[in-house]
RNA sequence: GGGCACGUAGCUCAGCUAGGACAGAGCGUCGGACUUCUAAUCCGAUGGUCAUGGGUUCGAAUCCCAUCGUGCUCGCCA
């Protein structure tokens, strides 16, 4: 109904512009402040003085005056105050917009047609994954659950860097050393956390032993990598054994949050289908390309960029972002668009591959990066290889503990007699300490830097999940007193501010998806479940729904709450949040 | 040093892409509200040179330039 209402409110200004003969392609459409009664309201005036010569006050009051509101259906006013243009509903757009609420759907649009791939996390398989890289999977899941809202065809997916040096380290470590050679137990009963004591102590190895066996595990390392580039069955099976092992384990790990993929696409499968190598002869007869120091290289100064990018090293074996040119050669075959999300450090990276992809006459408009920065820890950065960091295993464990200790405190001085058993404390803790760390992160703009602090990931208090989770579950429990929700009610018996403030905030809902997914910025709809929940807050208080005064008013009530239901889980859902059902 | 990002209340953040109504929340501090649909809630008070300096504009947190601070980056690593 807000886009309606917008698409009508642009119409009346375009032709009442075109009356006074003014230019309508910029009409100022804003959302006013919260105390003015009005949906929309116009600046447009302030910019059409040197065209008429008048004051603004002046100006709106024309451009009012040419708008018929009974032309249009969600049109109810339109006024002025001062320089605005105000725009009010009408009593068609609120019962509406709670028709369209009651739909367990709402807020879900309209199939595109349109197929987008979103890769997210992608992280080396090297060990567990910790909360430095964290943002990934949680920015990736919450964009995979809003493109599919917004109508989008969207698979997702994790690029596994299985061809690099870093993996043919941790396989020769794997081969080479023994249990017995680990100091340490590991440090959860899980595959990933047993392997990368493997992987740690080949590092070591490379760093401390003496110059001849770190040569002779150099030269079993590059032989993996050559067995690669080469095609050879057996060092894919060496690597894909280690790589499969850890994955299997870091998927576990993710599916806590939960960030689940469609699948996981190894770089080595580029490498053995030929099209790694069919991509670099592409690049060899492009005019940009070189070949300096014995490399083959491309030139991307017409790019802006200083830097050349090597696609072909002196020794014939690619890298990584000639194997990912395929990949995305691949992705824009398959797919009518592909997003990826990227942490910052790999930024330079992905437009020297957006250029070369150009370059091979690719429709790179076709692609877009998310790109976030690093959780840091306060004495620095985290890293899987030195074994510094904190573990999101450890993150999610902790926050569901918390949570646990929140709700058995919280047990005793309960009003509500509905039983809570273990299994529902259980359930809630899960819900709201997981919660709460998702919406930690995707509440923010991804660009911003953030030190992880335990106290901070951890606070409960307002602005957090629990916040507008606790909506949901007041929105439940009312529900759930009242047994059933009437089929019809009379829409205009909700006529306090509160109501009409609630229809509003619910009517943006879809508004704010198809924004958010436009943008890319799951963060837009954390944003607005804030609003939401103050919203509904204050409806709460002021309108008692079950023992409300006169049968209509309470059927009413009730259909508005089902409403609000419905908007507060699928904002949740597209965060990725859970939308509990008591708390 | 070059490139990119970030800098809004004591703290954590919205708002910036498409400039407009006194810059919004939460935490904190102080004071209130549970015999009433769940107080993980609500109400009130407190708190801001929107990093700094210029510019564009009727109007700038928002656009442009410069400066300062912080982070990332500038490998035949990924």
């Amino acid at each position: 109904m807000f886009r309606s209402l917008r698409a009508e409110v642009a119409d009346a200004l375009t032709s009442a512009l075109s009356d006074l003969d003014c230019p309508t392609e910029d009409l100022g459409i804003e959302e006013p402040p919260e105390d003015v009664d009005a949906v929309f309201a116009s600046s447009v005036a302030f910019r059409l003085v040197p065209e008429l010569g008048r004051a603004p006050p002046e100006i709106a009051g024309e451009i009012a005056e040419r708008i018929d509101p009974d032309e249009y259906e969600y049109v109810r006013e339109v006024s002025t105050q001062g320089p605005y243009v105000n725009v009010a509903a009408s009593d068609a757009y609120y019962a509406d917009t709670l028709e369209a609420a009651r739909d367990e759907r709402y807020g879900e649009l309209p199939d595109r047609q349109t197929s987008v791939v979103v890769e997210h996390t992608s992280a080396n398989p090297t060990g567990p994954v910790h909360v430095g890289r964290a943002r990934n999977p949680i920015i990736g899941d919450a964009l995979v659950r809003l493109l599919g809202f917004a109508g989008y065809d969207v698979e997702a997916h994790y690029y596994v860097n299985d061809a690099g040096r870093q993996m043919a380290v941790f396989t020769w470590a794997y081969e080479t050393f023994d249990e017995s050679d680990l100091e340490a137990e590991p440090a959860r009963d899980r595959i990933e956390y047993d392997l990368v004591r493997y992987y740690r102590i080949g590092n070591r190895y490379l760093e401390e032993a003496d110059e001849e066996a770190v040569a002779e595990a150099e030269a079993e390392i590059e032989s993996i990598m050559r067995g690669l580039e080469t095609g050879e069955e057996e060092a894919f099976e060496r690597v894909g054994e280690v790589v499969d092992q850890v994955l299997g384990g870091m998927r576990e790990c993710l599916s806590r949050l939960p960030a689940e993929f469609d699948e996981f696409v190894k770089e080595t499968r580029f490498m053995r289908d030929g099209s790694v190598d069919e991509l670099i002869e592409r690049l060899r007869v492009l005019d940009a390309a070189v070949y300096e120091d014995d490399a083959w290289q491309l030139d991307l100064e017409s790019y802006g960029m200083e830097k050349k990018l090597v696609f072909l090293r002196a020794d014939d074996t690619s890298l990584y972002t000639t194997r990912d040119l395929a990949h995305h050669e691949w992705k824009f075959a398959n797919y009518d668009r592909a997003v990826t999300v990227l942490g910052e450090d790999h930024k330079l990276q992905a437009e020297q591959l957006e250029a070369a992809l150009d370059m091979l006459g690719n429709d790179t408009d076709r692609l877009d990066s998310v790109i976030y920065s690093y959780v840091n820890l306060p004495e620095g950065k985290m890293s899987t290889r030195r074994g510094t960091g904190v573990q999101l295993d450890d993150l999610l464990d902790e926050a569901i503990e918390r949570a646990r200790e929140e709700v058995e405190s919280r047990m005793d001085d309960r009003i509500r007699d509905d039983d809570l058993g273990s299994e529902d404390v259980e359930r809630i803790a899960r819900q709201v300490g997981v919660g709460a760390v998702r919406y930690d992160i995707v509440s923010k703009q991804p660009t911003k830097a953030i030190t992880f602090e335990w106290d901070r990931a951890l606070d409960f208090e307002a602005q957090s999940a629990p916040y507008v989770q606790y909506v949901h579950a007041r929105c439940c429990g009312i529900l759930a007193e009242a047994d059933t929700v009437p089929g019809t009610v009379d829409p205009d018996l909700l006529g306090t501010p509160e109501e009409r403030a609630l229809l509003s905030v619910i009517a943006r809902l879809p508004a704010v998806i198809e924004s958010a997914a436009a943008d890319h910025e799951p963060h837009q709809v954390a944003t607005y479940t804030r609003e939401f929940a103050e919203t509904f807050n204050a409806f709460y208080r002021e309108c008692p729904v079950l023992t409300a005064d006169g049968s209509g008013t309470r059927d009413a009530r009730l259909a508005l709450v089902a409403a609000a239901r419905h908007t507060v889980a699928n904002a949740l859902f597209v965060l990725g949040v859970e939308a509990p059902k008591s708390m």
